[in-house]
DNA sequence: GGAAGCATGTAAAGTGTTACATGATTTT
DNA sequence: AAAATCATGTAACACTTTACATGCTTCC
């Protein structure tokens, strides 16, 4: 037989879940690479955060793969370039959200973890630490109610529903979040009654 | 002058959270590095993971440093090494903790990154997700109940009371997460009615 | 006698962030 | 006219995880 011509069939890519951020984003029509970080930076940093340093390589990588492709879309003499999902993007990113495999999941919080080793604190100190992170808990909520959510709800009126309902889920989880440590605070201002 | 001898002095170390964590463990009487690591994996997973790998040369790092000491303390033949605190390692670990400066958070949840992009699957499918994320919160309620609460229990009959109440803030952020699916899966089955 | 667990450590690979570099356009 | 924002991209650095490598001890 002859030479075989080099296969056009996209290589098989290493989606991780950054991948599927980006055409998560590219479907609800966020067209460029700025724009991917910029509307991340205020929905799904909170439970996926990014960096425009991972946004642009992954669409360059997404292109080879024939999940995204690319046009120019120029603002002026300014370069910029449109991104919309392939056939082949759209199966790949459905095909993940139904997927019944456990996706990853990491939490790191250097408060927690104060406050795991606060024995070793005297009571004062750590009184002072559970107030920070009521604080702390508390202008999650003020935040999420004032900056996410609304942006959220404007795409639910567009029909797009679960943006805002996962950011009724975050208001929910730092306002428990904040009782609890409003019960731990009071708790420990009884138990400190006479010692200092 | 003469030659000036090495100075003693330790050098200025940078410690960050997982320097911390060791620190922490040390001080609760969790001697070797392997023990760390166990104990870490039913404790501090939860909000700050860490692997074998990073524990063994943090470990000497802190030596170095002169916050921790170490001595052998072998099993038989089986080499082990036991590490205490040193008074700047004690107070290093009481002032990262009496600081009032933000730490570092970071929470990566795949599963909530596929809930905000739902609105691109049928109802069907939807409905699957939000069962599969209701239940991975239920097993979480679950396994901190039973596996993380009794040994943190009975550090707690001990004198050290924090590490139970973070799992017990554990297993009320679980379940109030977990209540939050279950009225969203009600609410999709009602509006599914009817449409397949 | 074999498997699982205890115990220490290293090397390589993978993943991610910060800082840098550049230039156009819009806002103040 | 300067500052902020839009827009793309790279390079260096930091950090983590996985896999490897080794050997003893306890349990079945």
């Amino acid at each position: 037989m002859g030479p075989v011509l080099p296969n056009p069939v996209t290589s098989p890519m290493k989606l991780r879940p950054a991948s599927f951020l980006i055409l998560g984003m590219v479907r609800l029509g966020i067209g460029s690479g700025y724009a991917i970080k910029k509307v991340a930076d205020v929905s799904t940093r909170f439970f996926w955060p990014t960096s425009l340093a991972q946004v642009y390589p992954e669409l360059g990588r997404l292109e080879d793969a024939g999940l995204v492709s690319r046009r120019e879309d120029p603002q002026g003499d300014r370069e910029r370039f449109a991104y919309e999902l392939t056939e082949d993007g759209e199966a790949a990113l459905l095909a993940w959200m139904r997927s019944s495999k456990e996706g990853s999941t990491q939490f790191r919080d250097e408060g927690i973890l104060r406050l795991f080793f606060a024995d070793g604190l005297p009571r004062k100190d750590q009184l002072a630490l559970v107030r920070r992170l009521r604080t702390r808990a508390s202008e999650g909520v003020t935040e999420t109610r004032e900056e996410i959510l609304p942006r959220a709800e404007a795409l639910e009126h567009a029909g797009v529903r679960f943006p805002a309902r996962v950011a009724r889920l975050r208001v929910e989880t730092y306002a428990s979040t904040e009782q609890w440590f409003a019960q731990l605070e009071s708790e420990l201002e009884t138990s400190a009654e006479g010692d200092e």
